[in-house]
DNA sequence: CTGAAAGCGCTTACAG
DNA sequence: CTGAAAGCGCTTACAG
């Protein structure tokens, strides 16, 4: 009733089975290297005991972890929730667990989760957006844990990015908006700063005014957390300008259901007489009244597939590959034509 | 320019500074039991190395791994992200890293995620809801890991949990329902096997109709998925009978938002034709048009609890403490009077 | 195919 | 207050 509780060893396999430690690792972690017979008592042993490796013990012997880490810019809301699922699910299947942290939009908290996924043996980091400081990325090559980006892509990144282009994607939103007579757009982007998604997207509408002869200098921008209630304020802030946009581009499904929420609240009919569009096609879009046009995004895609790059890279010490992905639009209701 | 990239150990430390490696390493861990001459001298060198410990040597040696695994049943809605991101920030204060998993609310998926984390080396394990296999329990126990439950409270619970009362809850709501005049009821119900947080609200409901003179046997109930499109499902399914529910309680937001939908999709009034309540609060609640009648949850309190909890049982080596929190009833638009 | 043994980088009684 | 040294439980060249 004592040894009982003990957490049996690689010793105490080895014993028990007749064999060296040696070969019970063996046993484990490259099978076809034991012969059938060995290998049938050792594991018949392992099981017996209820053997698990230390996880300690074998990170320090082998110099891994078999873990990745993850750093979102926030949980709260469903806007990684599902592509950080699917990475999970992917990675679970490869035999790695994920670690967690998330940045609340800060570049300096950003760089204390590095530090601290680093050091706790992250083999490798998932990051969101390709914007900070030069010296995180000398840090990680230092400490030699491949990053791979997610939710951007560029051809000339430094590291490898699965993700999509946030500014091409903007752009053939707000072409379906001009496309349905609005001259007068307005914006509520987050914080650009240290946010290169948000400075794309944009980016993206710019882009598309101006290939529509509109000049972009007389855009009105607000800028505002990611947050329900904040798109809610920056609604209200370019709906009280003497001449308000006709249709408001939101930087992510958040502000633009916030927006939405208080054009309802302030007797304003969407679409009738404002339009209002998102990024991201999260649930709440299509819960929403009306539904909301946005620019949709393979988030489970994006999750599967960086999982397994990032494990390659990570296996294979590899720099890693890029790949982009496609988004779609999705016209819904909160998207009409211009009154006027 | 060659052992410039070579990460520096504890060793390298203590030779550059002129001391023993136990001095290093108490400057780092318990800082005041070295002189402060010394620990200067010490501090100094591991800022000038950028050392930092090695965490695999750090877990096997004080057999800690300052990581605290979660497993939830998703992430893909914001049911437990709010939860999460509380759990996780609190547990980031106290210099512990969260290990995430979800089981899709499947026992046997669960439990695998549980071996893993543990193996993984966990020093103790969020779970939700207390509804498993008496052998997880037992192979925690063995292993010696701490396990806090939350989403739900129980007086004789055989493990701490923070959380709240399920069926007291969904009665009090059930309550308001009532009080409005309904008599016919349906229920859409997450499946609940293995779920006791599901079968508590549905306890919750019979017991209101019960102190109300109703008979819970006529109740209908449906037991779907917790996802978005069965809710809607259940509900056509609820409403095709002859005599179709003037109310319709639903396990949880999700499946509330997905009724609603439907409702609007068949061109049936909420409130007006039929009311519609969920369990939860998250954002969709507050965004779904009619807004949600529903039962708020402390996410962040619960969170935060249970990681300070959490913390404290693993570094006290306690049997930890349980906590019930408040919910409170949120009438909004979704609920109405019957019409009868 | 298998074993003996070094080594991974820390922490922590035990002395002094 | 500080140091010498054992030990944590694996993995992996190196031999044979």
């Amino acid at each position: 009733m004592t040894g009982n509780k003990t957490v049996p060893t690689l010793d105490d396999v080895a014993k028990t089975a007749g064999v060296s430690t040696a070969t019970v690792s063996r046993c484990i972690n490259t099978p076809e290297r034991v012969v059938e017979n060995t290998r049938n008592r050792v594991l018949k042993v392992i099981d017996q005991l209820g053997y698990t490796p230390n996880f300690g013990a074998r990170v320090m012997a082998a110099k891994r972890t078999y873990t990745i880490g993850a750093i979102i810019p926030t949980m709260e809301n469903a806007i990684f929730a599902r592509s950080l699922q699917a990475f999970q699910e992917a990675l679970h299947q490869k035999g790695y667990t994920l670690l967690v942290a998330s940045s609340a939009y800060r570049p300096d908290v950003e760089e204390e989760q590095i530090r601290a996924l680093v050091s706790r043996g992250a083999d490798g980091l998932l990051l969101i957006g390709h914007d900070r400081d030069a010296s995180i990325y000398q840090y990680l090559k230092q400490r030699e844990v491949p990053a791979l980006i997610a939710w951007t892509f560029a051809d000339d990144a430094p590291h490898p990015c699965i993700g999509f282009d946030n500014r091409a994607s903007m752009r053939a939103l707000t072409e379906e908006v001009l496309k349905r007579g609005h001259r007068r757009v307005g914006i509520i982007s987050g914080a650009t700063q240290g946010n290169d998604r948000a400075r794309q997207r944009i980016e993206g509408i710019k882009d598309a005014l101006t290939s529509n002869g509109l000049d972009p200098a007389n855009l009105n921008i607000v800028e505002t957390k990611y947050e329900i209630e904040c798109g809610g304020e920056a609604f209200e802030k370019l709906m009280s300008f003497k001449k308000p946009p006709t249709a408001i581009l939101c930087g992510n499904d958040v502000l633009a259901v916030g927006a939405i929420r208080r054009a309802r609240e302030l007797g304003l009919d969407v679409p009738g007489d404002v339009s209002i569009t998102g990024f991201d096609d999260i649930e709440l879009a299509k819960v929403v009244f009306p539904a909301l046009t946005t620019v949709h995004v393979p988030h489970r895609e994006m999750g599967s597939k960086a999982a397994v790059e990032l494990v390659n890279m990570v296996e294979t010490k590899s720099a890693g590959s890029s790949a982009e992905l496609n988004t779609t639009i999705q016209i819904r209701g909160s998207l009409g034509h211009a009154k006027n």
